[in-house]
DNA sequence: GATGCAGGCACAAACGTTTGCACAGGGCTG
DNA sequence: CAGCCCTGTGCAAACGTTTGTGCCTGCATC
């Protein structure tokens, strides 16, 4: 059987009380006695039961990692696992667990964490890149991934969609550009509106006003008639000669209408992309891509939440992670600059 | 504060102990009692404590997860994601909660795994997808996913892959093909061992003689090297009429290879591979290919630990679960049959 | 030399459950 | 009508910690 405290007093020759102060460092003890238990401690392989802990603390070494929807679904995407990686990396360094809490079939995630939460094992609970933020009061701390919609009240940790939507215009106002498309906003998505956001700034600080209709929605790109639509903009004689992209694939899919126009990227247009993929990096020319760098968000929630949970962290805290930009071949001075 | 057991009592007017065997079902409880119990269980929103039901039970409701090597290059792979799904969904539908034990960074998913167990929250580990099983007792049950080398001893849980790669082979024999080819043998992956095995099988049971040089080993389909000598196996005169590929991936090279030495699949060669990936479905022609289901290997695998933890799997159980085919293009009757 | 004080430790209660045992009441049986 | 057994319930101990309180020792102070 596992060694318990008193194993470890009765070794030391104290009390149990004695060993727990002298293995929490209390300064009742005197350091010879303490030396003596932490001996015992470690010739026992004593590990302190943290049921027992728990029960009297009220509290866990346990936090609850919610996924929103279908994990296997949003694990397809390669930004979940390098999270998750760093959230365990912090997890361990702070000495706490990670609970998995899914939904998926008929519960949803959000009835899955109040399971977690009643069942006493989690102290606290973080939501992956979720843009909405739970209705009820979950009665355990909350640390966001993502960017909650409405921001006040909640921890959260993002990218600062914001300034890296102006940090992608400047880069291409450096090179000359003043005739700047943007491609894939979608106010159904806080990040586009972010970036916009940026974008208009970095766009107003240079006194070039912002043009409607290169402000281009269009996702789908392969879709014809949205195709078409875009095609236009690069036909008519003052077209873009940069575009900012909401993410690499959509980068790569204007490359190719581009080619198809007989315009060439670089050489015509110059092209600054999110997310560094392979498929960016890959791609012929390689592209100049912003990465997001999800290991350090993970490790940033993480130990937002650890503060939190020690009582550190008192009013809601709000991090916003930097993005930092991979210069490859997609940009080059603009054509018209001179 | 959250409703104890003694608040229930008081609410029902019984003792605690009362409340307790009401709540389990007892028998020694009368039916008047049991219902007024449960009733005020609901109306207080009453969910026992698991630390203090864990404290004296001396088991959690806990398994741990645990990932091998990296988790976000595991993570990566489109198998783990539905995995987990499946372990998830079985994980609640046994009252049962997921630990996610990952190691990365300096620590070993070993050293993690012990951390876990050690702290008392898990009792249960399932290894995922694991081929090298843990060195020392874990203390507490183990699952594999996948198969362990040395199978004596273990549970686990994995696609029955002698039987897949009889069924690969007798696929193509019922095509009337007779001389087949097996891509991707790698002694080092145990599943491919197992393929092998059963496409021995299965021409040993028409009376086929096995011809080592039809055994390939080349991964790197792209290496000249091995791409020549796969080549030459095709140029003979006796030629292969069919192939079976360890999966997608190899298949969709084969297909290239074989296009450039102007033959045709499935018109000069049939194909069937394992994975059933979208790579090999938008494929021209569509792959015909083994699903691997890891959405269902999950669940079975968590039942199984549900079980083992219940005390109902005394002797080592091993589940192997079978893969299913499904057919499209690859495969035609062979040219030489009749 | 008696008193005070502080340092260093032990005692015991508490956290919320489960469970063996004791016990009360009621319906049999003899 | 007394004793017995069975059914249904309560009591209390136990699980392994933490932590408030109290006690003892030895030293310095007057």
């Amino acid at each position: 059987m596992k060694a318990t405290i008193k194993d470890v007093a009765r070794a030391a020759g104290v009390s149990p009380s004695t060993v727990s102060r002298a293995l929490h460092d209390s300064p009742r003890i005197s350091e010879k006695v303490r030396e003596r238990v932490k001996q015992a401690a470690k010739e026992l392989d004593f590990h302190p039961n943290q049921m027992a802990k728990s029960l009297v603390s009220r509290k866990t070494r346990i936090v609850g990692i919610v996924f929103p929807g279908d994990v296997s679904k949003s694990l397809g995407n390669p930004f979940y696992p390098s999270l998750l990686q760093g959230l365990g990396r912090a997890a361990g360094e702070r000495r706490y667990h990670l609970l998995l809490v899914t939904g998926g079939g008929e519960v949803s995630a959000e009835e899955a964490s109040r399971q977690a939460v009643d069942s006493g094992y989690v102290s606290g609970l973080v939501l992956l890149a979720a843009e909405d933020v739970p209705t009820r009061d979950p009665g355990v701390p909350v640390v966001v991934i993502g960017h909650p919609r409405d921001e006040a009240g909640w921890h959260y940790v993002d990218n600062d969609n914001v300034a890296a939507g102006r940090a992608a215009t400047r880069h291409l106002l450096a090179h000359g550009h003043r005739r700047i498309l943007l491609l894939g906003y979608d106010r159904r998505y806080i990040f586009t509106v972010d970036r916009r956001l940026g974008y208009e700034q970095a766009l107003g600080e240079e006194g070039i006003p912002v043009r409607r209709e290169w402000i281009a929605t269009s996702r789908p790109i392969r879709d014809p008639e949205a195709g078409e639509e875009l095609a236009a903009v690069f036909r008519a004689g003052d077209r873009p000669t940069a575009a900012v992209c909401m993410d690499d694939a959509l980068a790569i899919g204007l490359t190719g209408l581009l080619k198809g126009m007989g315009l060439e990227v670089p050489g015509d247009v110059s092209i600054v992309s999110f997310n560094n993929t392979d498929a960016g990096k890959y791609h012929i020319p390689a592209l100049t891509s912003f990465e997001i760098d999800p290991y350090r968000l993970g490790m940033i929630a993480m130990h937002l939440m650890a503060d939190v949970l020690k009582g550190a962290a008192d009013a809601p805290r709000s991090i916003e992670v930097p993005f930092t930009l991979i210069e490859r071949d997609s940009v080059a001075a603009a054509p018209d600059s001179e």
